[in-house]
RNA sequence: GCCGCUGUAGCUCAGUGGUAGAGCGCAUCCUUGGUAAGGCUGAGGUCAUGGGUUCAAAUCCCAUCAGCGGCUCCA
């Protein structure tokens, strides 16, 4: 390492590096160097402002880390580091998610009790976090498996369980509320119970539960779940792949009612898209997001069928006159009401799914085909009803009217209508939706146009109204292809369509105009341009797609409102309303947006439906058939009533189970058993709840591993807290700030980053869970986490054998013999072949795993070069954001960069100091200002690469002083040892020590940049003549337009390069360029 | 299919209308004596492609291509 027996015994080799970091390490600990207090601690000082710095909660692994991992937590601490350096307050801590399924898995697989593997994992973790130089406030780390953490997760459980979402409050925003303000209103009569007359007092004690229970924020009910009979749980739905199977172990999961616990998420729907605005996430995570949550506008509409309504979702009322049938899901409740009993005569296709043409042709009866078509829908998994788009259904022998013109539709079932969105029940506009047309297509329904866009509606105009000069046997081609181009023409959407077809068409009237466009006209629409050859081409052209030859078929058309029918495909933008007229409502010629409004106007007005907004968001299925997790603070009487357990008594702990495997079946119908059902000393228990000693079952899921994640944040705030999950004046100090602030600064945590893996599911459900406690008064501000930044990933080759296993990535070689790691560039674009253990291999690239078989751990890179070139390379490799290849052949770089940077300022044969007090050269010192002014934008943005190469060009700069044998100025050395110690503390450390200070560097201020140094009094501009760079001329700073063009005119290039023509025009950009225009 | 991001030196990336840049790698030479060592100097670019706007485009606009990510019968 570090060369042979010649090395220089002060080297910064890997050995000193490492004495060096293990000294540091260990007097940070010694020190309580990175322990913040709390306002009213020892130390806290109240005039410094906050920052609270945070990394997305790891799963203690029992792999260990690999180089990928601490890529945000390198990157945190770095600016953890800077903050303190610059004044503030820091909180950066690390803590544990240590429930769930991971944590189980690994129990499982390797026979031992998830709590010791837990231990085990968090300690091993700990150290290896600890090695990389992380300077995490250690009195803060939680873990979630800690009784005295999940006690509180149990009691904010509560505070959810007894809330409900008050719609109106906050003028009409809502928030939650305590349940007991909601009986009190029910009381005073201030508020009507839902689907009840009677007054509350007078309703049964059961009723006025139930009322309750079904406003809580947090309740039971029965929902279908992905149940998978083999592992003994229900599983997220990320836990299941495309084919409908256990991502684990690859067992069937069956679609299976049970009764869950779930969060009322969707109350906070409109909120959480809302307040999206108030953070600084990055746009991606934004869309994601709202794309979740999935608001969308429209209107209900019901459509009377026999002495029913089937209530229809849609976001395009505007359409409704284009409503040719109804389609509501499979599994719509109404279905058994409404199918028919025998099917009479119809023109279209009665239904298609397999089986189905045998039955019709047995005669079997609507009710016969709906329940052969429910048994094969509810074959399907999710995944596979998405993947043939093919359309399959069945009439159910019923007709339905529409509301806007009572025109009779039939009435079907199909599985591309989901019975969880909206109402489970769609009016179908083939004309205008894709999946309606390939329905309509299948079963040769009709498809009727009630939308036009601009063009397509000046044709129809066109088709219908045409002049006796504009027909065959006239060239009428050519006469639409001009009237298109003027009509589509520039400016002329301000005009109201219908305004603009009567004046055009007026003027090509032959009985006003003769039929000739005189040249009067030239000004106005429909007038002759320039560009009028070149526009009706294009019109042309756009004929010739449409497959418009004849006028007649062209016609037919129109007449028919079937021009999307001929089109073959649904045309499902914005346009003008057309066909879309009744007696009792007419909304031809408006505009989509117009028409929306105006057919949810009519609809509320006639009783038949309302404007509405749907969410995609569902509510947060909050069980888990699991042992390892947090139990549920609810136990349940002998009529099966539940009841919350008293705060006094949390936390409801976890009893140890020798045996804590869910139980397997091959029946997906076998009944549900979790684990905690068979620690029968625990799952029935005899307590006081308010109602004197009874007997109570508990409840035995568990809640998921998203419960710990959505709060710990809170708790690292005040983590040895026994009164309260945390103290007010500490939430609001960390969370708010200490000052006044603009709204922006008030907004919890400062910066959190983590992988984008967890852009919707744990940032969703960790906003709402923060919202609750933010209407309910525990915390201090509406949104957890202001700031949110996304690092890359770190991506590597991975090799698989011809069974398409993995292989050891570091033993593959090269055709030449050579390992493939240590040359990855010349081998990028190659195809190989690459070998291992001379059998061929695949190559793929991705993220980074230990179960791809390329992961390097970050221990072995410790301990080759230190922890300090580690974050120096993670650093270095590009933005923090971007996902990057990682190459072992690169680090050296940062390594050297380190040794250069400590020669510069240590004698490696004596080991001393080698800084003269000499003041630094003006240029030396004004590349130092310039750095410092740079250092600090990059570090405020987390652009640490560019802060480090902009450190290592100013450590160049600084060797070429040192080079000529004098020693660094002090003033650089302090100022450089400063700058690079949040990325390299160990180092700098040192050195600090060695420059003659006592204090721990992480506690000095960053230095500042003397304004006048960062700007240069010359600066050089290039001079360009005729755009193009013919010299460059140097001027002083503040120089003038006038003198710089005299300047750049005086030169002799510029002089040779205009060749003595007229000078146009000269342009001067003062400090940036001089262009001569000849 | 829809939405988003990216495309600049061999590699990884800076560069928000005005001079094409950094680090690493590579090459020459010098030091060092055999190396993942130090220093000097240097080569290397159709800024993905094609149009447009402008005195001036890597940068702004439009289209296309390639790569990556997310969502996907969401009415």
């Amino acid at each position: 390492m570090g060369g042979g027996s010649d090395t220089p015994p002060f080297r910064y080799t890997a050995a000193l590096a490492q004495q060096i970091e293990n000294a540091w390490q260990d007097r940070w600990d010694r020190e309580g160097t990175f322990v913040t207090p709390n306002p009213g601690q020892a130390g806290f000082d109240a005039s410094r402002p906050k920052k609270f710095i945070l990394d997305m909660f790891p799963y203690p692994s029992g792999a260990g880390l690999h180089v990928g991992h601490p890529l945000g937590y390198i990157a945190t601490d770095i600016y953890a580091r800077y903050m303190r350096m610059t004044g503030h307050n820091v909180l950066h801590a690390m803590g544990f998610d240590a429930f769930g399924l991971p944590a189980e898995q690994y129990a499982v697989q390797n026979n031992v009790h998830p709590r010791e593997a837990v231990n085990r994992n968090v300690s091993t973790m700990r150290q290896q976090l600890r090695r990389l130089g992380l300077g995490h406030d250690p009195t803060r780390s939680v873990s979630t498996t800690d009784e005295d953490f999940y006690r509180w997760t149990q009691w904010i459980f509560l505070q959810i369980y007894h809330s409900w979402y008050d719609a109106d409050a906050h003028g009409g925003a809502g928030a939650a509320r305590p349940i007991a303000q909601l009986v009190e209103q029910f009381e005073r009569g201030e508020r009507t119970v839902p689907g009840e007359n009677r007054p509350w007092k007078s309703l049964p004690e059961a009723v006025k539960r139930r009322v309750i229970d079904e406003h809580r924020l947090a309740y039971l009910a029965e929902v279908p779940v992905n149940w998978c009979p083999m592992l003994g749980t229900v599983l997220a739905n990320e836990e299941v792949t495309a084919d409908g199977r256990s991502e684990r172990g690859n067992y069937p999961v069956y679609k299976r009612p049970l009764k869950q616990w779930m969060m009322r998420i969707t109350s906070y729907a409109e909120r959480l898209l809302n307040d999206l605005e108030l953070v600084d996430w990055p746009e991606k995570v934004k869309i994601m997001q709202r794309n979740w949550i999935g608001r969308s506008e429209g209107a209900m509409a019901d459509f009377a069928c026999n002495t029913r309504r089937i209530r229809v979702f849609t976001t395009r009322p505007d359409t409704m006159f284009g409503a040719t049938y109804i389609v509501i899901s499979p599994e719509h409740e109404m279905v058994d009401h409404l199918v028919g009993e025998k099917y009479g005569n119809v023109a279209f296709e009665k239904a298609i799914f397999p089986g189905a043409a045998e039955m019709l042709a047995n005669g079997c009866s609507p009710r016969e085909l709906v329940m052969a078509y429910r048994a094969f829908a509810s074959k399907k998994t999710d995944a596979q009803r998405g993947e043939g788009k093919d359309k399959t259904g069945v009439f159910i022998g019923a007709y339905a009217l529409n509301p806007v013109n009572g025109q009779r539709v039939p009435v079907f079932i199909a599985d591309y209508v989901l019975s969880g969105y909206g109402t489970g029940a769609i009016m179908a506009v083939p004309a205008h939706d894709e999946r309606d047309f390939e329905f309509a297509k299948a079963f040769k329904l009709p498809i009727r146009d009630v939308v036009y866009p601009r063009p397509v509606a000046a044709m129809a105009h066109y088709a219908l109204h045409a002049f006796e000069n504009e027909v065959p046997p006239s060239d009428w081609r050519d006469e639409l292809a001009d009237y298109l181009g003027v009509v589509s023409g520039e400016g002329q959407h301000q005009r109201s369509h219908a305004e603009m077809l009567h004046m055009i068409r007026s003027r090509r009237d032959p009985a006003r105009s003769g039929g000739v466009v005189t040249a009067a006209d030239t000004s106005s629409p429909g007038s002759i341009g320039e560009r009028r050859g070149v526009v009706r081409s294009f019109w042309l052209e756009t004929l010739d797609d449409l497959e418009i030859h004849d006028f007649n078929e062209f016609r037919e058309r129109f007449v028919n409102a079937g021009f999307y029918a001929r089109q073959g495909e649904a045309f499902s933008g914005a346009g003008l309303a057309v066909n879309s007229a009744s007696t009792s409502l007419k909304i031809d010629g408006l505009e989509t947006a117009t028409a929306k409004v105006r057919v949810a106007e009519y609809l509320e007005q006639a009783k038949l439906g309302k404007g509405t907004i749907n969410y995609k968001l569902r509510d947060w299925l909050f069980s888990r058939q699991r042992y390892w997790g947090e139990p549920f603070p609810i136990v349940f009487d002998e009529s099966g009533e539940a009841y919350a357990m008293p705060e006094s008594m949390l936390p409801v702990t976890l009893p140890h189970m020798g045996n804590f495997q869910p139980e397997s079946s091959e029946d997906p119908q076998a009944p549900v058993k979790t684990p905690l059902d068979r620690a029968k000393d625990w799952a029935t228990t005899t307590l006081d709840i308010g109602f004197g000693a009874q007997r109570y079952k508990r409840e035995t899921n568990t809640m998921p591993n998203w419960a710990g994640s959505c709060w710990y944040y809170l708790r690292y705030l005040d983590p040895k807290n026994s009164e309260q999950f945390c103290s007010p004046q500490v939430e609001k100090y960390w969370m708010s700030g200490n000052a006044e602030k603009s709204a922006a600064s008030r907004l919890g945590v400062d910066l959190y980053v983590g992988g984008v893996e967890h852009a919707v599911l744990h940032l969703l459900y960790a906003r709402f869970w923060h919202k609750v406690l933010f209407d309910l008064g525990h915390v201090s501000t509406p949104e957890p986490f202001r700031r949110l930044f996304n690092q890359g990933y770190i991506q590597s080759y991975a090799f698989k054998d011809e069974r398409g296993i993995y292989v050891d990535a570091f033993s593959v070689k090269t055709p030449d013999g050579r390992n493939f790691m240590d040359c990855i560039d010349e081998f990028k674009d190659s195809q190989g072949p690459f070998t291992f253990e001379g059998k061929p291999v695949v190559r793929e690239y991705g993220k980074m795993g230990k179960s791809l078989k390329n992961a390097m751990a970050p221990d072995d890179i410790c301990r080759d070069y230190g922890c300090d070139t580690l974050r120096l390379y993670e650093m270095s490799m590009g933005p923090l954001e971007a996902s990057k290849p990682w190459n072992i052949r690169d680090i050296p770089g940062s390594y050297r960069f380190l040794q250069r940077f400590w020669r510069n300022l240590i004698d490696e044969q004596t080991g001393a100091l080698r800084v003269s007090d000499q003041p630094a050269p003006m240029e030396l010192r004004k590349a130092l200002h310039k750095t410092i002014k740079g250092v600090r934008q990059d570090m405020e943005a987390l652009q640490f690469n560019t802060s480090i190469a902009k450190l290592i060009e100013l450590n160049n700069t600084l060797t070429k002083h040192t080079g000529g044998g004098s020693a660094a100025p002090v003033e650089v050395a302090r100022a450089m040892t400063l700058m690079l110690a949040p990325l390299a503390p160990h180092m700098c450390e040192e050195l600090w020590g060695k420059l003659g200070n006592p204090k721990s560097i992480s506690q000095e201020p960053f230095p500042q940049f003397d304004e006048k140094l960062v700007v240069d009094d010359e600066v050089e501009m290039p001079v360009s003549v005729q755009g193009k760079v013919r010299s460059r001329i140097m001027v002083p700073v503040g120089c003038d337009a006038k003198g710089i063009e005299a300047a750049a005119l005086a030169d002799e290039k510029v002089r040779a390069s205009i060749e003595g023509k007229p000078i146009k025009k000269v342009i001067v950009v003062p400090g940036k360029m001089v262009n001569i225009v000849v």
